[in-house]
RNA sequence: GGCCCCAUCAUCUAAUGGUUAGGAUUCCAGAUUUUCAUUCUGGCCAUACGAGUUCGAAUCUCGUUGGGGUCACCA
């Protein structure tokens, strides 16, 4: 049984980054057919982590990923750490210390002045004596002394640790008797039952002391994956600064979860020169083995492409479901089909797409000063007085190859080049020069709308 | 600064020690299109540097440089 988590600090909403590292946790328990759980790691209180969770799942929601089980909340398995840690007092495995902030802190500037490393000096590790008037003691755990811990990591290989270098007896109940991180990270995935550990590169350094942990409680390690970071374009760790961090932002950007997910996917693994995945084909290729072992670039121009990939694929009823978010209600629209086959190559983002309909559904309100001067020359008001005409005349308009038959017409009889009717008629149709083939455009609003917007642009 | 990680086109990446170093995105050009976009075709662009091992190195080893991460009674 393969068990995988995502443990988030609720931070209140999802970010892009660890919608990454919950994906991939999450194709991996899948594939294993084992399970995929949330924790929110809440035990500083300070904020309101119902709502983060909500967030968080709401986020997961969109995307398409399930958790398993309930979530697990840290604030409320306090005193499941004060038993482990406890357990640690009771086995000498743990011991109080009564050193107070203020020589803590004297002892570190001791020892940066030296050039040395900021380390707790074990002067309560073997502590029998009386501890000192009102003083609270914190939790340390006995980390060992020399020798070396290997984190085997599943993308970095072996990855040795000097002890000597990196640990002291880190504090694991602080003096209010609240856990640390590293403590109940431990606790809780031994106690969740994860077999497999997949998250950002950035607690690499952290696992030799939950190594520690796991050790004096006689838990069995589980298999750490450590995938590198997402960058932005200056090669830092993603953050805030960077805007669009907020999974949720991309749904208001017209992004679909497929896209994002193919996306993050690609982002430090591949397989071969695939380029597209759909959920069914990660699930059944993904390995977090064979995850690259360099941190990546967040390069939107992909997502773009992407995005714009599944947009063209999609069936006209997700597309019209999904349109409704921003603002475009197309259920009963009787030119629907038209419309959106018109408009789905040429859209990057659901959003661009709501804008392209409506260019087309709503008459311009102004001409484009640049097209006008370019798009409607001399001739152009007798041509587009004999198309009108020609519409007129015509009956059973329906397709677009209808009044497709209608320009060709026109053309021939006043024998001038397509470009001569196509420059005005986008003028009167769109305000602009650029857009869909006209023939759609006059299919999907109809001939009288077509002819007002003629007349509106003749009378200009 | 200590420790750890990383290093192939601008970007995401591929390449049992033997390839003209492949694909994708971006960009550029051409074709298609009444326009723009799409689509198609073509093009530009990379093994950070230096040693070593080897008949042969992007690939193995060492060093250099560069980048990143992490060093709390935060998570």
């Amino acid at each position: 049984m393969v068990v995988t988590r995502f443990a988030p600090s609720p931070t209140g909403y999802l970010h892009i980054g660890g919608l990454r590292t919950a994906l991939l946790s999450y194709l991996w328990a899948r594939r294993n057919n084992g399970k995929f759980l949330l924790r929110i790691e809440d035990t500083d209180f300070s904020r309101n982590d119902e709502a983060a969770a909500l967030a968080i799942v709401e986020a997961f929601k969109w995307v398409g990923l399930e958790h398993d089980g309930t979530i697990e909340y840290q604030s409320s398995r306090l005193a499941i750490y004060q038993e482990y840690a406890q357990k640690l007092l009771d086995s000498g495995k743990a011991y109080k210390c009564y050193m107070s902030r203020e020589e803590l802190d004297a002892l570190r500037e001791e020892q940066m002045a030296r050039k040395e490393r900021a380390k707790y000096d074990n002067r309560y590790r073997d502590f029998t004596g009386t501890p000192p008037e009102g003083r609270e003691a914190v939790i340390r755990i006995k980390a060992p002394l020399e020798g070396s811990i290997t984190v085997h990591d599943g993308v970095k290989g072996d990855v040795v640790f000097n002890v000597a270098d990196i640990l002291d007896d880190f504090i694991i109940a602080r003096a209010d008797g609240t856990p640390t991180y590293n403590f109940v990270v431990a606790v809780d995935d031994a106690l969740m039952g994860v077999t497999d550990v997949i998250r950002g590169d950035d607690h690499l350094s952290n696992t030799p002391k939950q190594i520690v942990v796991y050790d004096a409680l006689g838990f069995a390690l589980p298999r750490f994956f450590h995938v590198p970071m997402i960058h932005n374009h200056e090669g830092k760790k993603l953050s805030k600064r960077d805007g669009a961090t907020d999974v949720m932002m991309y749904k208001e950007m017209g992004y679909t979860p497929e896209a994002l997910l193919n996306f993050l996917v690609r982002l430090g693994w591949s397989h071969g020169d695939q380029e597209i995945f759909s959920m069914a084909e990660m699930l059944e290729l993904f390995d977090p083995s064979d995850i690259n072992r360099s941190a990546s670039v967040y390069n939107v121009e992909k997502l773009d492409w992407l995005n714009s990939h599944y947009i063209k694929n999609m069936s006209n009823d997700k597309l019209c479901e999904l349109l409704e978010f921003h603002g475009v209600m197309l259920v009963s629209h009787d030119k629907r089909e038209i419309l959106l086959d018109a408009l789905k190559e040429r859209a990057k983002t659901l959003v661009e797409m709501a804008t392209l309909i409506n260019e087309i559904l709503v008459r311009p309100a102004a001409f484009d000063e640049a097209a006008l001067k370019k798009g409607y020359k001399e001739d152009s008001k007798v041509i587009l007085e004999a198309f009108a005409q020609a519409l007129k005349n015509s009956t059973e308009l329906h397709l677009p190859s209808d009044y497709h038959h209608v320009m060709e017409a026109v053309v021939a009889q006043l024998e001038i080049g397509f470009g001569k009717i196509g420059q005005p008629l986008r003028v009167a149709l769109m305000g602009k020069l650029s857009g869909p083939g006209l023939d759609s455009v006059m299919a999907i609003i109809g001939v009288d709308e077509t002819l007002a917007r003629i007349d509106a642009l003749l009378k200009h």
